[in-house]
DNA sequence: TTGTAAAATGAATTTTTATTCATTTATATT
DNA sequence: AATATAAATGAATAAAAATTCATTTTACAA
């Protein structure tokens, strides 16, 4: 007996997000997929009915990643301008380590591989749920602009994931203090 | 006699343009791109050598058009303010009247057609060159935060294309109220 | 060890998509 | 109105990519 291995599962899914920031969704091949995981063509498909599930099961797979990630360490007793703090910069680590995953989500969900009759998209929403509770919380206490909270969490991730993506292609890394500035400047924009 | 018709080859790329924010650059295909655009398939090809030179023209039409857009009607004697107000409302409109514009950069950037040898690049700076140049005068003023110019306009139009999608997906146009919150957030976050 | 069931392989096949081209249609010029 | 010249057509062909499957290899159980 022999059983089928979770990690060759995850090696072909990584292998390919990471063709895919390179080539695109468009160019993505099975054959050159199976040449970057080091592994034959047929053998996709014994983890995966065709590229269409391919492809969907990396989307899950990176959206629950991400929503892991955005929370990590956030502690309910600290004061908020810090918990925002730590939640924009885990945004921006994670966009960092992977600037992958913006561009994928970005391709994928302009693909004839998305449908949205998926019931992927509470998970979805549920990525970005402690952002928006975040948001909520400060305006209630009267530290956050009384704007809709949908725009400012929008405006948020957009000025990070954008951050993300120039500091990745200029192959510069963002210091302490390049993160203070940063900050200061989403804070400065946020506070009331 | 008979003319190749200018207009066509433009009606021919504003239909790929629409396609490929719909389906993305992995689902485009001629034949659809054809009945899209009311020609038969070969009709393409009388316009362009084959699909890569077709969205490289795109690529090219598009960059062109975003450039002269986003300075229209900035005035140098105004106050500073007021022309960051501008230049970011332009670039703003810009993006909603066509989110597809964004979503194709995005897409064309990783994917087999680009390869950065193209000359194109000293045009695609040139396209943000006045937005440089204007944060670089606020900083001289004394107004703007003393970061580097890049980072700033970098930020600002990751928040305004991120507001553009939004905006563009959830069917809400964006007031001039709301476009008074939007600058403030992003005039609060740069001011020194 | 040895038998065996599942995984891995990659050439062969099928499917999809791009491109061509012989034919038809349209328009400018005479 | 007749002619010529280029554009338009779309079925036929070529090229590219996805998928299959007969065969080989691997790892576990007896």
């Amino acid at each position: 007996m022999r059983a089928k291995d979770e990690n060759k599962e995850i090696l072909i899914l990584e292998s390919a997000l990471k063709m895919i920031a390179r080539i695109g969704l468009a160019g993505l091949k099975m054959s050159d997929l199976a040449k970057e995981a080091h592994l034959a063509t047929g053998t996709l498909y014994i983890y995966f009915r065709d590229k269409e599930e391919l492809i969907r099961k990396l989307y899950l797979y990176l959206l629950r990643k991400s929503s892991a990630n955005v929370i990590q360490g956030i502690l309910t007793n600290e004061p908020l301008k810090k918990r925002v703090n730590k939640i924009c910069y885990n945004f921006l680590i994670y966009n960092l380590e992977g600037p992958e995953y913006g561009a994928f989500f970005e391709q994928y969900y302009r693909s004839p591989f998305f449908h949205e009759t998926e019931s992927v998209l509470a998970e979805e929403t549920a990525v970005m749920q402690p952002f928006y509770e975040l948001i909520i919380e400060g305006q209630r206490q009267g530290i956050i602009k009384e704007t809709e909270p949908e725009l400012l969490v929008t405006l948020i991730c957009g000025m990070l994931e954008t951050m993300a993506k120039v500091s990745f292609y200029s192959q510069k890394s963002i210091s302490d203090k390049e993160w203070e500035t940063i900050f200061s400047i989403i804070w400065d924009g946020i506070k009331s």
